[in-house]
DNA sequence: AATGAATGAGCATTCATTCAT
DNA sequence: GATGAATGAATGCTCATTCAT
């Protein structure tokens, strides 16, 4: 019974979570209300507010579960990854991973959301980016002790240039609708763009 | 009289105009309430809605204005240039000009608010966007031409990796708000790493 | 001049009150706002308050006009008779010409505006109406005296038939929208039932 | 505890039904506003708007009620009656039941509201009314088969003036507040007027 | 004779939220 | 674990009206 009562219960929940995830990221938090959640998820309002505490507490969990998709896909595509070309592809097959396994939370870790949202929100985001940004740094740190990037580099332009990308595929897919961006032919293109314009050939050395 | 109604009107018009660029940039259309702005502007209500059909209109004009500023920056910064890396270096500084001296109108011009707004507007800014899409490609085809990009190349991917820099420098400046995102010497940088890794040096043709 | 100058005005004056009986009639007094009015016109909206002192001013005239048509229609369908029952069947045509020749000024006149509206409003048309009823009341007196009606009728309950019969047709109209309501057959056939049943043949008096 | 609850809920619902109702009935649909009605009642807007989707629907689910009020005086006080001339006389106390039981509901009834309403309301009032004309034709008829008419009467002439008597008198109470219009000397004068003037005495019978 | 610009007051409706049960 | 009933505050928007010109 506390089991099964558990069960339901965490269903409820969940069945909020999602709900209310989907619907902001077609019409974004503001213009999604706690009815129009309810509605969809077919429970009365107080059911809600039982789970969470209010509309923002729903956006920070929010936020706090993609980070955890973030970083179970970064460990999965990333960091499992040893050689620094394939933490580059990994680094887009896991964003592709990411923004079609949860396109609604996608949403929320992209950066786009930064904007017009309350500033607690944006606290929360900026610190949860952070981080990334530097774990992203010391790849490429790898990178140059693996031959991959010259050791003069300007790390902090590469670093930009292919998070500018990502974001942009990221961009085709969701705002200009284009399915094909996350395709594995793109994908490749862009892998292929990158190896020839900010890498090196390491083999050269040896 | 005529004259001094005239300015008087385009006066209080304006007013409005620009307190709600800058508050819809920096709370989101949706958290700006049309009272917040005419108490910015000290008016009363209806004289806002005597200048503006309703709230919509007033985010679509804005749209419209920015789109105005692209242009002429671009005419400025980019178009009146022959070569290639200079015009390169225009959408730099032509970024730069547009984003200090329209911070409020920059981001909607920005792609960051496509999300999370009405339909109605979502459709103007994507046919906003695209032909500039276009324009910029036809730049890197004049850069083929000029030798600064080999002939076999990318070009789509190259757009996508310069758009996407610059709108992380945006990033940088209004997410991050780093100041010196759009300084001179960050611009340069920009611009070395460009011109290293994905242009060539044409003076071989020569 | 001066007499261009007055048709002119005069002209102004009389579109903005045909179009807001007009809408009166159509959507009720509440229903229609001063801008609805003037936009009907062309005209601003301070213009319509040079003609008309406030919104309740423009009904009170109304109502003062559609009182001269009445008295007018009375005048040549009822008084100019002598025979009695010319005078009702004159009762009958003149509502007729009224209520085809000023659909939207009849409303007004109908008792059935006397609700929801202002008290001012209320108790002009109640001044109005009372020596309507006198006057009709009188005619009645006459078709006694013609020996149209017997000595001891009650005379208040023929009133109220007659009238109720009048405003039922004119409920026909406007309410159920029945065209046929005024044709003239149909208004012989009233006729033929109040000779039938309410009024007595004098000729046996000869 | 359900039952405490209902009860209550239902009282809170019923009071702002019989305020408005009243409200609506005094001033007119567009005079009331719904801060007004809820004044009224002692409660807060959200709360009207928890039972009520919209004013519209306010005044539609009073039409209803009232539809029902009608529904069961035909039934209590014309149709259990078998004598003709005892369903006339129905008609006429039934009315006065009506018009002194639930005066701000009559109103709704009586076709004065016809117009100057929102069409949907003026549709719903004309789909309920016109079932209620062919009934009393029907009436019409069994006091023809009863001898009380004779078989070339003009029945809709008929129906017209007694209905056309009948309103007449609400006019008399509602407009010109003559509390005497509905008293049983004014009824049996009507009555008396009518059996005179409209009816035969169906000898056959004695 | 006519208007552009402005307003104070009010509208219907919805919001996120709570409390007793 | 879930809800029916209720609310204070705010929303976008419109009203009739005025004043200077």
């Amino acid at each position: 019974m506390n089991n099964l009562s558990n069960a339901k219960s965490e269903d409820t929940r969940n069945r909020i979570f999602q709900a209310a995830a989907e619907l902001f990221a077609n019409y974004g938090f503001e213009r999604v209300s706690i009815r129009q959640i309810c509605e969809a998820v077919g429970v009365q309002k107080p059911t809600l507010y039982y789970y969470f505490k209010d509309k923002e507490t729903l956006i920070l969990e929010m936020i706090r579960f993609t980070q955890q998709i973030v970083q179970t896909v970064r460990k999965d595509y990333v960091d499992c990854k040893t050689d620094f070309l394939e933490k580059i592809r990994g680094l887009l097959y896991g964003r592709k991973y990411f923004v079609e396994t949860y396109p609604h939370f996608f949403r929320f870790y992209a950066m786009l959301h930064l904007f017009s949202t309350t500033e607690k929100v944006r606290a929360e985001m900026i610190t949860l980016m952070l981080p990334l940004l530097d774990e992203f740094g010391a790849i490429l740190v790898q990178g140059q002790e693996q031959g991959y990037i010259a050791p003069d580099e300007d790390l902090e332009m590469l670093m930009q240039t292919i998070l500018g990308t990502l974001n942009g595929l990221s961009m085709r897919k969701f705002v200009f609708q284009e399915e094909a961006a996350f395709s594995d032919e793109n994908l490749q293109r862009v892998f292929d763009f990158w190896q020839k314009h900010l890498f090196l050939n390491p083999k050269k050395r040896g």
